[in-house]
DNA sequence: CGTTGGATCCGCT
DNA sequence: GCGGATCCAACGA
């Protein structure tokens, strides 16, 4: 197998109380494994992610505490789940301290194993490319929703598990995609030449 | 209060 | 490349 076994607590990532841009570069190549309700399981890989705390001003955090963000001011290793567009959702993974907002917005994964449920959550596509090259696709592919809002990552039926980038990949550091506020900064973070990065 | 504009995706041009 | 779908938090009056 290219990746640990799916089971137990021991690697869970053991950095996501640090700085959110470091923790958003390791984890890149991290893995999320879904377990359905249905009784299917997938797994994708992490290829981008994207930077936010309470002092940056495309953060939702930005503004302080409020009902639709507060689980980016609680503990790390949680999901911050939120609805936009007035029909996607899209997912955080909570870093940094309890009580300081944080988060990295995880923007594209490469499926690894599940391929076939993952499609049968995305509606018309087929392509695996397109399952799961944007925020909301990832969501939409991984059955993410409210109902998994504040969801413990170390924990069924969402679980996150620690891998390290492959030999000869790297990361690269480019401005956050869609955001009008604090344009040039560059935490969105990719695995270079990575076809599943979502552009 | 009413208005505005998204951390998006998809289909059509 | 552009606009439509369609919710809701933030902000100004």
């Amino acid at each position: 197998m290219r990746f640990p076994a799916h089971t137990g607590t021991s690697t869970f990532p053991d950095f996501l109380d640090g700085p959110v841009d470091e923790a958003a570069q390791r984890l890149l190549g991290c893995l999320l494994v879904r377990d359905y309700e249905d009784g299917g399981q997938a797994t994708v890989r992490i290829v981008e992610t994207e930077a936010y705390d309470q002092e940056d001003p495309a953060s939702h955090a930005y503004h302080g505490l409020s009902e639709r963000n507060r689980a980016m001011f609680g503990p790390f290793g949680h999901l911050y789940v939120y609805f936009t567009y007035g029909m996607h959702y899209c997912c955080n993974i909570v870093c940094e301290a309890d009580g300081f907002g944080a988060g990295v917005l995880i923007r594209a994964a490469e499926p690894m194993a599940g391929a076939d449920i993952l499609s049968a959550h995305r509606h018309g596509t087929h392509a695996i490319r397109d399952l799961t090259n944007g925020p909301a696709k990832l969501c939409q592919a991984l059955a993410i929703d409210k109902t998994l809002y504040g969801h413990d990552l170390r924990l069924p039926p969402l679980r996150l598990v620690a891998a390290p980038l492959e030999p000869g990949e790297h990361i690269e550091s480019t401005p956050r995609i869609g955001i009008s506020k604090a344009k040039q900064r560059l935490r969105r973070y990719i695995i270079n030449d990575n076809p599943f990065v979502s552009r």
